[in-house]
DNA sequence: CAACCGACCTGTTCGC
DNA sequence: TGCGAACAGGTCGGTT
């Protein structure tokens, strides 16, 4: 679930919450989920370094600890990070926990065990075949019809495809496109500059609302690092609406399954496209 | 190279 | 109500 907006939640919340401690310890329960080094090297290597930053590339939470290593965080589909009193009672779900020098506990919940933390020199080892930021301004629509030129592929898995631009998942990628009243299935190459043009503006535009309201919830599933569900739920217009009233044009929302991802789409805002896009 | 599939895991929802 | 099947926000590696 967490997108680059919950993603982005969470860096302002670390920033806040854990910027500037100094971790004392660190704990690993299921250690596949320390992605490198070693389990044990990580905790190593860890223990007693300050967190100089919080940033985020993409998906990818990065923190900058003393000494020049950076620890890295991906909340795949479960992940949370919550920052607890040293009292608190355990969780099932908590298989990493950093201990901070105020006593407090970092823990990172995550039930589906998708999640992974790496410890690294340079940030780029993990981060550095990521595609662009959505609000990168050297991002624009004349370079998006280039990355677009010639592709035959369909523009949602191409969207998902984070070395193409990091940061957008299965539910900002159909807020996007129906949005900029674009078909999932519509071919890549078959965008007019036009299109290329409104679609990077509704990513901006979906991303940025989104950002705002902390993110989107489902059920009590995504939470921030004081436990809040985002907003952002409330706002969307296809993602989990099907069967529902397009609220631009009043047309049933479908479901249809897209590169094995179920898609939302309006087919009345968002025509088909003919054959090859 | 693109499309597709299974793996990685557990929890929740759906259909019978 | 009970129980197995199907499905879920992400990514990777392997096969057509």
């Amino acid at each position: 679930m967490p997108e680059l907006p919950e993603v982005e939640t969470y860096r302002r919340d670390m920033e806040r919450l854990v910027g500037g401690r100094t971790i004392t310890r660190v704990f690993v329960d299921w250690p596949r989920q320390v992605a490198a080094p070693s389990p044990a090297k990580f905790k190593r290597e860890i223990a007693g370094r300050k967190i100089v930053s919080v940033g985020r590339r993409g998906k990818y939470l990065i923190f900058g600890l003393t000494g020049g290593y950076s620890m890295i965080v991906h909340l795949r589909m479960t992940g949370r990070l919550h920052l607890v009193a040293p009292d608190c009672p355990p969780d099932r779900h908590s298989h990493v926990t950093w201990t901070l020098d105020t006593g407090m506990e970092l823990r990172f919940q995550d039930p589906r065990k998708f999640g992974k933390v790496y410890l690294v020199g340079d940030p780029d080892e993990i981060v550095g075949r990521l595609g662009p930021e959505p609000f990168d301004k050297k991002l624009t629509a004349a370079r998006l019809v280039r990355m677009v030129a010639g592709k035959k592929t369909a523009l949602k898995p191409l969207l998902l495809n984070q070395e193409f631009i990091a940061g957008l998942g299965n539910i900002y990628v159909d807020e996007t496109l129906h949005l900029s009243g674009i078909h999932p299935r519509r071919a890549a190459g078959s965008l007019s500059a036009d299109e290329a043009r409104k679609l990077l503006s509704s990513i901006r535009t979906v991303l940025r609302k989104a950002i705002r309201h902390n993110g989107t919830s489902f059920d009590p599933f995504y939470v921030d690092a004081f436990g809040r569900p985002g907003r952002y739920q409330k706002y969307l217009r296809v993602y989990g609406r099907h069967g529902r009233e397009c609220l631009k044009c009043g047309r049933t929302i479908d479901r249809i399954v897209v590169a094995q991802r179920g898609t939302h789409v309006c087919h009345a805002c968002q025509p088909r496209p003919r054959k090859r896009g």
